[in-house]
DNA sequence: TCTCGATCCTCCAGTCTCTGGAGAATTTAG
DNA sequence: CTAAATTCTCCAGAGACTGGAGGATCGAGA
């Protein structure tokens, strides 16, 4: 049978990696539940919390926004329904992630041209000074 | 001969396509010098406004920091120092970039393997929420 | 049992880069 | 002259935390 542990705030924070501020932080905005409290107004938690706790985490490290977690943990919850839901999210979220590195690709391209087309020497001929000074010298028309 | 303008922060606006506010609030953080008043308490600009607000827009466009937008300013200022400085930030901002591409990359795949996996079921079997449940799921180990 | 350091509590402020609204004053167009 | 547009200041909110102040409580050793 699964431990019968009931966690400080502090053991839950070692256990899945996440910061004491951050846990309250969530509880605050109803991504936790709120956690019971001891006599003296502690939190406690359960494996449940753990749980729940890495899934959060583990979305944040993918880039999950928090919004698109509540909707993740309340799917969650539901394992009946169909998770045409779930899908659409995360495919959502990977077109969000491919228009963001599409955009950093641009802009590498044209912080890059700007590095190596710089003779080093004077601020008054610096290619870098002179592409911030004037768009023209870029080669995408917008960033 | 340059014309002898007179701006107000509508027209600056206008021209360097940087919201009202956003000025302000450049001003406020020292990026803009304070503008020059009217009698009536207004705000005045001039062409060398619009073109430190514009190296400022592209600057930021660029995905430069205001920080370094600040130093990058004070360079452009001093134009017979060596523009080593210059160009190490910009260098600096190139390695961010790359960086931050390296992992968006990573990221997308993680995410896009998450989707691709998930027979369109029920939640109970999703994909998705399998990996999000659980790390071990994932190539990567570190996200 | 006493005490001390660790842990916990709440509340608040700060991060970063804006963005927008309230309410008042002034300018401009018709 | 009036009404609409513009500007002013001040303040709050966005997202996702992070950290500090000041105080209460816990566990372990003497
Ligand atoms: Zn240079
Ligand atoms: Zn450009
Ligand atoms: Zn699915
Ligand atoms: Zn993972």
């Amino acid at each position: 049978m699964p431990t019968m542990s009931s966690l400080t705030i502090g053991a839950l924070a070692k256990r899945t990696g996440v910061k004491i501020p951050t846990i309250r932080y969530y509880e605050s905005i109803g991504l936790l539940p709120e956690a019971p409290r001891t006599g003296s107004n502690r939190r406690t938690y359960d494996d449940k919390a753990v749980n729940r706790l890495r899934f959060i985490r583990h979305a944040r490290e993918l880039g999950f926004e928090v919004e698109a977690i509540r909707q993740l943990l309340a799917m969650a919850d539901d394992p009946g329904r169909p998770c045409r839901d779930a899908d659409l999210l995360a495919r959502t979220h990977l077109a969000e992630i491919e228009s963001r590195i599409a955009r950093l690709e641009a802009l590498r391209d044209e912080v890059r041209r700007m590095v190596d087309g710089c003779a080093q020497d004077q601020v008054r001929s610096c290619h870098v000074i002179e592409v911030l000074a004037d768009h023209a010298h870029c080669l995408h028309d917008r960033h």
